[in-house]
DNA sequence: GTTCGTGCAAATACTTTGCACGTAT
DNA sequence: ATACGTGCAAAGTATTTGCACGAAC
């Protein structure tokens, strides 16, 4: 299925290498429990709840990658600030994470409003280019100061 | 401003008839707090947040629209039953609510990733067509139900 | 040895719920 | 009279913070 799970396709450089590079220009340690945060958000296929790292940081067959609670939402934060990640909403009122865009590559999501699952896309090159076009000529309009856009589709799953 | 304001531009229907109808579909009753909700957020030309309405409730010049804390959340649940408003998700995580598209008019946000601050813009029809195009053919390829797309920029707005 | 990371438990913020009373049908 | 709406206060969740200890520089 290359069409629904874009992130395994792409070729990108080793994540931690450029994350690491990310903490050294802001001063700031790449531990293992960041790096085991990392990990996960890397394989996963989709953008991740608090709950699912957690859970699966527990799974990591009897590693020392068990992660508490406090530290975990602490970690999140750091790995913002240093642009290693990027929360994404979708349907719930769960936060979500996934690698920033220029590590992870852009693309967009289709999520779930009955269960707020959300799984990665990709839309055609052109559409983009377009898209990207009309957006910056809208923000210029309003003063505003375009960083990117999100575009997701909203429906129902197949599992739900 | 007409491109940056599209909900006052847009000719609708009486709001108040539109809801009252899906209200009387679900049997249930249009009560006055529910008609001031739906008042604030036609009004606005953004989508509010939990406090933005309560605050707006008690500024409605003495009058009886003040609602509590526990109905407002209780009436954001049955006016998005009945089909009056929607939730949308902004950078923060902080819930917003406006009223839903078939009412308001399809439209997008430019949203602020620093104070969550969201505005209504309007993209060209051609590029609106041609996204929902690409994206019934994504949808049925993953046995996915389309039901609506989003499709926000998001940046730093003037005042950030 | 000083700075930063981690875990636990307590605190906070946002949202939901139970219950008694008021309002509309 | 009955069903539904409302407000208050209590309960539930998700997230943040204080503090003591441990690891990295």
């Amino acid at each position: 299925m290359s069409a629904s799970d874009p992130r395994k396709n792409s070729k990108r450089p080793d994540v931690h290498l450029e994350v690491g590079r990310r903490f050294a220009k802001h001063k700031q340690r790449y531990s293992n429990k960041r790096r085991a945060i990392v990990s996960l958000l890397e394989t996963a296929d989709k953008p991740l709840t608090i709950t699912e790292i957690l859970r699966r940081s527990k799974n990591t067959k009897g590693r020392r990658d068990e992660i508490a609670q406090s530290s975990l939402y602490r970690n999140l934060s750091v790995l913002e600030d240093v642009g290693a990640i990027q929360r994404v909403a979708s349907t719930d009122d769960l936060s979500r994470y996934e690698l920033t865009e220029d590590i992870l590559g852009h693309h967009h999501h289709m999520l779930c409003s009955s269960c707020g699952e959300m799984r990665d896309v990709k839309i055609p090159h052109h559409l983009e280019a377009e898209l990207n076009a009309t957006f910056k000529r809208l923000a210029k309009k309003s003063g505003f100061k375009l960083a990117q856009h999100r575009l997701d589709l909203i429906g129902r799953c197949k599992n739900c």
